[in-house]
DNA sequence: ATAGTATTTAGCTCGTGAGTTAATTAACCG
DNA sequence: CGGTTAATTAACTCACGAGCTAAATACTAT
């Protein structure tokens, strides 16, 4: 994998491991319980663990037989990050999203031009 | 693809892709603009562009035999979202480094539990 | 030692992502 | 028309992600 952000953004990017997530910012938990809710093998599971492990968004203990995972959330700042830079772009577009929903209830589209910054046809 | 959010984290999940975005929230550029920073063909990143098309994070219009591309952030306001939810998680953490440092600087561990700040050392 | 439980590894299939070169479409200009 | 520029499509390779089943590992408990 190039670089850290594309690791974490790759890991990311598939909802059984978002689920995982979401489930251990609700604690710790093993394997197995982290597969309970899907309809896939224990080794797909394991799968997904080790792409988060190795995107360094969980780590994992020893207990026993149980490998008991626990999110690791610091590769998140830095996707958080990244996509802060973006935000006024979408706050842009749902600014002409309101003119043209505007446009619409109005019969005669009066296109208040200036509203924020620039828009679409 | 599965869902919305993947397909945008997927997205993501690529430098060049990256790049391309960083590039075209400084304006609208053709492809020829966009491919000539990078050392790969045309084609592929005619690609790279087909892909954030899908995933509706560019939009494409037609000037003579120019296919001017623009950013279109809106998706990024759910990954943003999503991501926001461990927001408390990452800061956690760094906390924890905070006192891992301070463990160290100090030859006693003082553990000040209630930095709250969080801070690049 | 044996059996049982938790998890990983091995080995396989299938699909698809990223890249290439060569050929094709689309629009302009003379 | 013919030629040039911009971009995409086609056809291919290579690598890898996601899933499976079956086998191996690791530890517990009897």
């Amino acid at each position: 994998m190039p670089d850290r952000l594309s690791e974490t953004f790759s890991a990311l990017a598939d909802p059984t491991r978002r689920a995982i997530l979401a489930r251990l910012a609700t604690g710790e938990a093993t394997v197995g319980e982290l597969a309970e809710p899907f309809a896939m093998s224990l080794p797909a599971v394991s799968k997904h663990l080790k792409v988060l492990e190795r995107a360094r968004l969980i780590s994992r203990g020893r207990e026993a037989q149980w490998r008991p995972c626990r999110l690791d959330a610091a590769p998140l700042r830095g996707a958080a990050d990244w996509i802060e830079d973006y935000r006024q772009f979408w706050e842009e577009s749902f600014d002409r999203l309101d003119d043209y929903l505007a446009g619409i209830k109005s019969k005669r589209p009066t296109r208040n031009k200036n509203a924020r910054k620039r828009q679409r046809s």
